[in-house]
DNA sequence: AATTTGGGCTCCACCCTGCA
DNA sequence: TGCAGGGTGGAGCCCAAATT
């Protein structure tokens, strides 16, 4: 059982690719919008020249050629101790010092962060490129975007030499253990942690975690500690689970019909809720889009722009649902209509029911921030909002299919079985 | 990538009790 | 009366989970 640890945060640079799965939608999503704020980043350095990566070699030679020089760097890559690193910007200081800065689409400092550029510094120190000091470039979630975007206010630039030289000398063993875990022929010797799903899921994940049997301790609901303590027992089943061991009550719901697969059903408080809804009962969802770089005046960092929603109007008690939605057709200022035509929609009683509704009220709320006048409307609005997820997330129904999940669209063991 | 939220945990102030 | 030890409750922090 004992095995090798994975040194968490620096797999990343040390993926096999025959093991890197292709790109799906979502994470190229989110490398093009790491390659927008890249490029904003570059604009506060003039002069600066991008290294072309197009083909390793030329990176490395284009690397050798420009360190001569003083101006601003882009993406420059070294080569030592058989590793690879390539920093984001790199700035003389003097004649023979460097400064590294690292850009994330983060709107903070994170340990990861820290490791990252360890790494890096090490490798460039080792390839005799001198660094002075290293500085985290990120977002920062206060701007408010007026009509012209300003890179200056968009970023925060922080130094964060003494974290990254606390932790550089950690460097050279966490290399020997990835060095022998990349090289190793199978991973059955290969200990699984959190590492292996933050802060990124692991490439090498669904290798590594199959050994799992179908409704195991990672089932349990808010109960990653307890899996990875009871797997250190010997124990992957929820139904070995011994008696004494501490669980919630939640938890304890999820062993109840574990083993006939037959839903636990809590009938007194399933009819408490229901008794709640007030009608009309209006049934909501919104769409949004959240980009790091804002695109509409007067939204921040990641802010969630709706422009559409369904909504289901359920006049009394069991009667036909009638559809209404809403679709923006304006790209200027979406917050506007989007709040009128939900005020035109949602009446003035009667419950409003939306699954996760924090979400919902969260837009609603960021709207308010380009039209300040649906304030009072709000107040009269939030009260009314039940939240669907309440029934799941107490388990006043829960399903041993679920998971331990109360999601409508994933499970955290379906990263384990979604091969299957 | 962010956000919210509730649960669980830790820390510490406070109080009570038992004892000298 | 003073002190040590144990129990209690609130504040604050962190984590996990849900959504887009």
């Amino acid at each position: 059982m004992l095995g090798l640890q994975c040194p968490k945060l620096l797999w990343y640079h040390f993926n096999r690719p025959s093991d890197i799965p292709p790109i799906d939608e979502a994470t190229q999503a989110v490398f093009d919008e790491g390659k927008n704020v890249g490029e904003l980043a570059k604009s506060l350095y003039p002069n600066g020249v991008t290294i072309d990566n197009s083909s390793f070699t030329e990176g490395l030679r284009q690397s050798e050629k420009y360190i001569q020089q003083k101006q601003p760097l882009f993406e420059v890559g070294f080569m030592s101790n058989n590793c690879y690193a390539r920093a984001d910007i790199l700035v003389s200081y003097d004649q023979t010092q460097w400064d590294m800065i690292e850009v994330k689409t983060s709107t903070k400092v994170k340990d990861e962060h820290i490791k990252d550029v360890a790494f890096q510094k090490f490798i460039f120190m080792n390839a005799g490129i001198k660094i002075r000091n290293c500085y985290l470039m990120f977002i920062n979630k206060d701007y408010l975007r007026k009509k012209e975007l300003s890179p200056k206010e968009f970023f925060i630039k922080e130094d964060i030499t003494e974290q990254v030289d606390n932790e550089i000398i950690n460097i050279p063993n966490n290399l020997l253990i990835l060095w022998e875990i990349v090289n190793a022929k199978d991973v059955s010797n290969i200990e699984i942690g959190t590492q292996c799903y933050e802060p990124n899921l692991c490439n090498l994940h669904d290798k590594c975690w199959p050994f799992l049997p179908k409704r195991s301790v990672f089932d349990l609901y808010i109960g990653k500690q307890k899996a990875f303590e009871l797997l250190k027992k010997g124990i992957t089943l929820l139904k070995d689970i011994p008696d004494n061991f501490e669980l919630t009550d939640n938890q304890k719901i999820q062993l109840i019909n574990n083993k006939n697969n037959a839903a636990y059903i809590n009938k007194e408080a399933i009819n408490n809720f229901l008794n709640k809804i007030q009608y009309p009962a209006y049934y909501l969802d919104f769409e949004t889009f959240s980009t790091a770089i804002p695109i509409l005046e007067n939204t921040k960092p990641y802010q969630q722009v709706p422009f559409q929603y369904p909504l289901h109007i359920v006049k009394e008690k069991d009667s036909v649902p009638v559809h209404v939605s809403y679709l923006s057709e304006r790209k200027d200022d979406l917050g506007k209509d989007f709040m009128e035509s939900l005020k035109n929609n949602l009446g003035d009683a009667g419950s409003i029911i939306a699954y996760n509704a924090k979400f919902e009220r969260g837009v609603i709320e960021g709207c308010l921030l380009s039209n300040p006048e649906y304030a009072e409307w709000t107040k009269k609005i939030f009260p009314r909002i039940l939240d669907l997820i309440e029934p799941f997330r107490g388990f006043y129904y829960y399903h041993p299919d679920q998971k331990g999940s109360a999601s409508l669209k994933k499970s955290f063991t379906d990263l384990n079985w979604k091969k299957l």
